[in-house]
DNA sequence: ATGCCTAGAGTATCTAGA
C-alpha cells in the first residue's frame, strides 16, 4: 500500500500535473494540501475519472485539503482539528481507507515571526499534538501525512543560514515536531533515508530547484502498527522538474501487507 | 533588510506562501 502526500499549490492550476503524477505513480492514497479552491471549485469529476474516490475540504483562495483513494471511497471521519471551534481554516481532514486511518494536514506556515501568524501556527501545532496523542493511544494504524511547515533539523535543509529567522526553523516549531515524535510516531522518510539528505520543497526563488537547495517539510508519521509495515519511502522528485510545477514534490511510503495480529500470551 | 517567484482575486495591485 503506497500512501503519498503532495502540497499541490492550487488544485485547478495543478490538475494536469496531479493527473500525470497519479497515472505514473499510482499511489493507493494521496493526501493533497493547498487546494486554493472553494469546495464547489474542486475538480471532482477529473479526479474520479482518473480512478480515485475523494473527500475534500475546500476554502476560497487559500488552504484546502483532500484525501484520494485509488478504486475506493475514503470514509471521512473528521473535518478540522478539535480544540478550536472558531478556527475557520481548512487544514485537516481524516478518513479511513483500506483499514488505515489517514490524517491529512496542512500546518500553518507561521511567517512572519514573531506575530499573530506564528502564534496561530504554534496553537494549531498544540492542537495537533493533543489529537495525535489520542490517535496514538487508540492503537489504530494511523498515518499523519502532510505539509508540516517544519524543517525538523539542520540536516533537513540545504543551508540553514539564510532561514534562521524563518518560522519553519524556529526552536518553538522544532520542539513541537520533536514532541510529536516523542509520542512514538515514526518519521518515515528519515527512517528510510538514515543520514542521507532528502528534500520535499524547493522555493521558486533563486533557482533553488536547479541548485537542489531544498527543505524537508512534508512528512508522513506512522503509528506503531504501520511503522512495522514500512518497506520504503521516497520523494517523486520528477514532479518538481515538470513545467509549471508546485514548489513541493510528492513524498510517499510503501507499506507491506497487514500481518495478522499475534495472539498475546498470558504470563 | 529586502527582493527574488508563483497563485488567487479581480482587473491594479494586493495578500499569501515558505
Amino acid at each position: 500500500m503506497k500512501i503519498a502526500t503532495f502540497n499541490v499549490n492550487g488544485i485547478n492550476t495543478r490538475l494536469p500535473a496531479v493527473l500525470a503524477w497519479l497515472g505514473r505513480e499510482r499511489p493507493d492514497v494521496a493526501c493533497l494540501q493547498e487546494l486554493k479552491a472553494a469546495h464547489e471549485a474542486f475538480p471532482r469529476q477529473a479526479i474520479e475519472a482518473a480512478g480515485y474516490g475523494v473527500v475534500w475540504h475546500g476554502q476560497k483562495a487559500w488552504n484546502g485539503v483532500a484525501i484520494l483513494a485509488r478504486d475506493a471511497q475514503p470514509v471521512e471521519v473528521r473535518r478540522g482539528l478539535p480544540g478550536d471551534p472558531g478556527d475557520a481554516q481548512s487544514r485537516y481532514l481524516e478518513a479511513e481507507v483500506g483499514g488505515v486511518l489517514v490524517g491529512c494536514l496542512y500546518l500553518p506556515n507561521g511567517n512572519p515571526q514573531p506575530g499573530p501568524k506564528f502564534d496561530y501556527k504554534l496553537a494549531w501545532f498544540d492542537r495537533l499534538i493533543a489529537h495525535a496523542q489520542r490517535l496514538w493511544d487508540s492503537g489504530a494504524p494511523v498515518v499523519l501525512a502532510g505539509d508540516y511547515n517544519v524543517v525538523p533539523t539542520d540536516e533537513d535543509i540545504y543551508d540553514p543560514r539564510s532561514w534562521r529567522k524563518d518560522a519553519l526553523l524556529q526552536p518553538e516549531s522544532r520542539e513541537r515536531y520533536r514532541r510529536l515524535l516523542d509520542q512514538g510516531w515514526t518519521d518515515s522518510l528519515r527512517q528510510a533515508f538514515g543520514d542521507r539528505r532528502v528534500y520535499t520543497f524547493w522555493d521558486y526563488f533563486r533557482n533553488r530547484w536547479e541548485r537542489d537547495a531544498g527543505l524537508r517539510i512534508d512528512h508522513l508519521l506512522l503509528s506503531a502498527p504501520l511503522a512495522q509495515r514500512l518497506e520504503t519511502a521516497g520523494v517523486d522528485r520528477w514532479v518538481r522538474g515538470e513545467p509549471r510545477p508546485s514548489d513541493h514534490a510528492p513524498a510517499w511510503v510503501q507499506l507491506g501487507a497487514a500481518r495478522r495480529t499475534r495472539r498475546r500470551t498470558a504470563k
